[in-house]
RNA sequence: CGGGGUGUAGCGUAGCCCGGUCAUCGCGCCUGCUUUGGGAGCAGGAGGUCGCAGGUUCGAAUCCUGCCACCCCGACCA
């Protein structure tokens, strides 16, 4: 293989893409800006549906499937999100090919099947959904609708970038709908919440809960929250996003539900997503040179043993021995794999391990069967220890609840050396083109400010913190006054 | 869509300026032997319409023209 991880300085994306592809997660395919997600990749896919599906469960949403065709005068019923969406859409015209006469062999569009309504490929699902509302909510007995799906959907970005903005990617989206605008936010701040826990206890991402400015709200919402996460070369992340749709769905879908007093109300909805962007997130957040470093949480495989042997005779009194220590692991509900294969020499075997992020490695061989014991080596730290194998099973839970949490803490402390406070523009600046990170700075909250502000610096509103204190300020570009810091970064 | 760049084996590349044993090298792949506690070594082997189409020339990967594709920077964005 020979492949070298350089994080070229600077320039993440290069790094991230040979990670990517030797670490078999992904590559790129033909169809522009799509990807295709190989099994390893796939495997941390699942085990973050899984995850998030259960929090899904456990706050009363259930799952549902909708169409991935939304017809044109659908999607245009909610004005601000079609606009929002308009310059982004894939759409079908046609539905049948022909054989093309003048170049044989070749198929063209047959005009004649023209489409009498053009189909757009769903960028979200709010129209189809709420169109579907409208016939499933007629009382108030019918509230709260909390449904979620797992689905594709196409963004047709002019620039792509794997796993970060892909044209086509997969997702969750959840839509529910409420009798009151109270149970409305309280919900959108919940998944919110939800969605900060997954990511801090599953991925190990640290995350700032935060509200978005006007200008990167949305289409379609009253109030965006957002989970903000910070990357490895300072580079601001939206790990995920719950909105407050107000009545504007139920309005331009005519929506309406017979209260318990004998009233016609419109009902209050919400919206929430997080997609394959995550594994990016994953991807820039841990990862070091030598590739991959998974959290024990959502890694695929946990715990890989590498055997080290001469000859068969020692090869299957090994593969007893950790065939042994495999069963107790699995017992305790570990995820282990025994790279017996006999094709690839030990050596080549770490490598590739390390390269996928695999958590613990347990390496043994002959000195350690003389001795009973097992050499197991950390990703994270890359620290080797040599165990006896009678203590191995303890010795790997524990190792692999001490990974998890020190990864988050990792991550924790990079995030709170980025964080700078400043006074005045200068100082704005120079932090955002040097250090990175987030700059906590007052501002007037301006379209106007956060306008300029980005066109100087590139640096936009990541978030307005949620858990902000009250603070009496001046705005550090128009010298207004402010109540309280926000949250500027470069984003991805 | 604007500005820049690149197309040579599965991948990464040399050669292009200055036409002529120029189709180079590395990885990977196949075979054999030796190896196995950090990406093995040696020997042998397979694999290329030099992006496509024209043109100039005795001769084109190399020069010219036109297409096509991809990448990077900007506008857009989970």
């Amino acid at each position: 293989m020979g492949a070298k991880l350089t994080p070229r300085e600077k320039d993440y994306s290069k790094w991230y893409n040979e990670i990517v592809v030797n670490a078999d997660l992904a590559e790129n395919s033909a169809v522009r800006g799509c990807m295709i997600i190989k099994p390893y990749g796939y495997a941390i896919w699942e085990k973050m549906q899984a995850e998030l599906d259960k929090m899904f469960k456990a706050t009363g949403h259930e799952n549902a499937y909708f169409p991935l065709f939304v017809p044109k005068s659908l999607f245009e019923a909610e004005e601000k999100n079609a606009e929002g969406f308009a310059k982004e859409c894939a759409v079908v015209t046609h539905y049948r090919l022909q054989n093309d006469e003048d170049n044989p062999g070749k198929l063209k569009v047959d005009p004649k099947a023209k489409l009498e309504e053009e189909l757009v490929v769903r960028p979200t699902s709010e129209a189809v959904i709420w169109n579907t509302y409208k016939s499933w909510i007629q009382s108030y007995r019918d509230l709260p609708i909390l449904i979620n799906q797992w689905a594709n959907v196409v963004r047709w970005e002019m620039r792509t970038r794997l796993f970060l903005r892909t044209a086509e990617f997969l997702w969750q989206e959840g839509h529910t709908a409420h009798a009151t605008k109270v149970e409305a936010v309280e919900e959108t701040k919940l998944m919110n919440q939800v969605y900060a826990d997954f990511v801090e206890n599953y991925m190990a991402i640290p995350v700032i809960q935060g509200t978005k400015t006007a200008s990167e709200r949305f289409a379609g919402a009253e109030e965006t929250y957002c989970i903000e996460a910070l990357m490895q070369d300072g580079k601001a992340l939206q790990a995920g996003t719950s909105h407050f749709l107000g009545q504007n769905f139920a309005k331009a879908f005519d929506v309406k539900y017979a209260t318990a007093e004998g009233g016609l109300e419109h009902v209050w909805a919400t919206s929430w997503g997080v997609s394959t962007r995550l594994i990016g997130a994953l991807i820039m957040t841990h990862s070091d040179d030598n590739g991959l470093v998974l959290p024990p949480n959502l890694a695929p495989i946990q715990v890989v043993f590498v055997p080290i042997y001469k000859g068969e005779e020692q090869q299957a009194k090994i593969a007893e021995v950790v065939e042994g220590m495999k069963v107790e692991l699995e017992q305790k509900g570990v995820r282990v794999k025994f790279d017996n294969r006999d094709k690839f020499k030990p050596g080549f075997k770490f490598n590739e391990h390390e390269l996928k992020g695999v958590p613990l490695r347990v390496a043994i061989g002959p000195k350690d069967l003389e001795n009973g014991t097992v050499e197991v080596a950390r990703r994270d730290t890359l620290n080797k220890t040599v165990v006896a194998q009678a203590e191995l099973v303890d010795f790997i839970s524990d190792q692999l609840d001490k990974i998890q949490v020190d990864l988050f803490q990792k991550a924790l402390d990079f995030r709170q050396k980025h964080i700078t406070e400043v006074a005045d523009f200068d100082e704005f600046k120079t932090i955002i083109e040097g250090k990175g990170g987030f700059v906590s700075a007052h501002g007037d909250g301006t379209a106007e400010t956060e306008k300029a502000i980005k066109k100087i610096t590139k640096a936009t509103i990541r978030c307005i913190p949620l858990e902000a204190k009250e603070e009496a300020g001046q705005c550090v570009y128009s010298g207004n006054p402010s109540k309280q810091r926000v949250l500027f970064a470069k984003a991805y």
